[in-house]
DNA sequence: AACCCCGCCAACCGCCCTGTA
DNA sequence: ATACAGGGCGGTTGGCGGGGT
């Protein structure tokens, strides 16, 4: 890869600003290996071999280049700072949101969850879970709403008479369960449900959600190719086939989401949600298979989101 | 003005995986 | 089969800076 030396100044100033700080100790008087924070003179060096070289052995890449830095620091120092295709700034709120989801269904998987979103870095990904979504979803649980859920989609349905909730005029099995967990809630949009196309009750059994550590999100497909089934879809009673389980422990909840169970014409999901720490959306009274040590099984992500209309709330674009 | 606390984030550490000799 | 090096990744740390007292 080529590049005019005017374009490779204007990305060396542009990233001169953020060493406010100070660059680093370099007082060391071995000429051996320098730690610390990248100094200006550092990353223009490393920024003028990448863009005229490209890229090589890291280690090749940082002797070169005249760093006096292991190959794995610059390798960070470029792909979490230096490389110009990042994007810069706080994340917007569809970011956080896919953020947020991402990280329900393959947990700490930072890199697999920067891939979807371009110009970010697994690294700042990780920052801003640790440091911003993690303290407010568990801000959040503290408090009786929904609030860590994608704010597009929310509707509680605490009152069976509803008038969100379209309930066919038939009595809901839902409901029974709904009764024995009053603090349950269903979050969808656009909802309309029909009793013989939902049933909660099967999937709710008494294991504390404390169990699971730490956030962990298991497809109910996963589950059931764990359980032996041969098809890729479980179905609940007869009722529905359910897409994904998602269980946040720490915010001591979990929900369930599908969009096969409503009408075809309406393009929605909907997500039960239940903030009771007891309930168990693992195991099923009225079945045989009650997994308690569930695993993150290796799927695909891409295979996911590409299969995924079903999550609406992530129907936006990434910039 | 000085001090303290705390949030943020860049960078390091250590483990693991993979490729190669 | 084994050892080694390079690279990827998640967890953790340390320093900076802003806000509060």
């Amino acid at each position: 890869m080529m590049m005019s030396n005017s374009a490779i100044t204007k990305i060396i100033d542009k990233n001169k600003p953020n060493h406010a700080c100070g660059g680093g100790t370099g007082n060391n008087n071995k000429p051996k290996r320098r730690k610390g924070l990248w100094s200006p003179d550092e990353d223009e060096k490393l920024i003028r071999y990448m863009l005229t070289n490209g890229q090589g052995s890291w280690n090749v890449i940082a002797r070169n280049a005249g760093l006096l830095r292991c190959g794995k620091s610059c390798r960070l120092r470029w792909y979490n700072y230096l490389r110009p295709d990042l994007k810069r700034g706080s994340f917007s709120p569809q970011e956080e949101d896919l953020i947020v989801h991402l990280h329900s269904m393959i947990g700490n998987r930072w890199s697999q969850i920067a891939t979807q979103l371009p110009g970010r870095t697994d690294n700042e990904i990780k920052n801003f879970w640790n440091t911003t979504l993690k303290k407010r979803l568990k801000n959040n649980s503290n408090n009786t709403s929904s609030g860590s859920l994608p704010n597009n989609i929310i509707c509680n349905f605490l009152d069976p008479s509803d008038q969100h909730v379209d309930m066919g005029g038939k009595s809901n099995p839902m409901m029974d369960s709904y009764h024995h967990h009053d603090d349950m809630k269903v979050v969808a949009n656009t909802v309309r449900m029909y009793s013989s196309s939902f049933s909660f009750a099967p999937v709710v059994s008494g294991v504390s959600l404390n169990q699971f550590d730490p956030l962990i999100s298991v497809p109910y497909h996963n589950r059931c190719q764990q359980m032996g089934n041969k098809e890729n879809i479980f179905n609940v009673n007869g009722l529905g086939d359910y897409g994904n389980v998602i269980l946040d422990p720490i915010g001591k909840r979990a929900w369930v989401e599908s969009e096969r169970f409503l009408p075809p014409s309406e393009n929605t999901n909907v997500i039960a949600c239940t903030t009771n720490s007891s309930l168990n959306m693992l195991g099923m009274e009225n079945s045989s298979w009650d997994i308690e040590n569930p695993k993150i099984g290796d799927w695909d992500l891409d295979g996911l989101i590409d299969n995924n209309s079903s999550f609406t709330f992530l129907d936006f674009q990434v910039d």
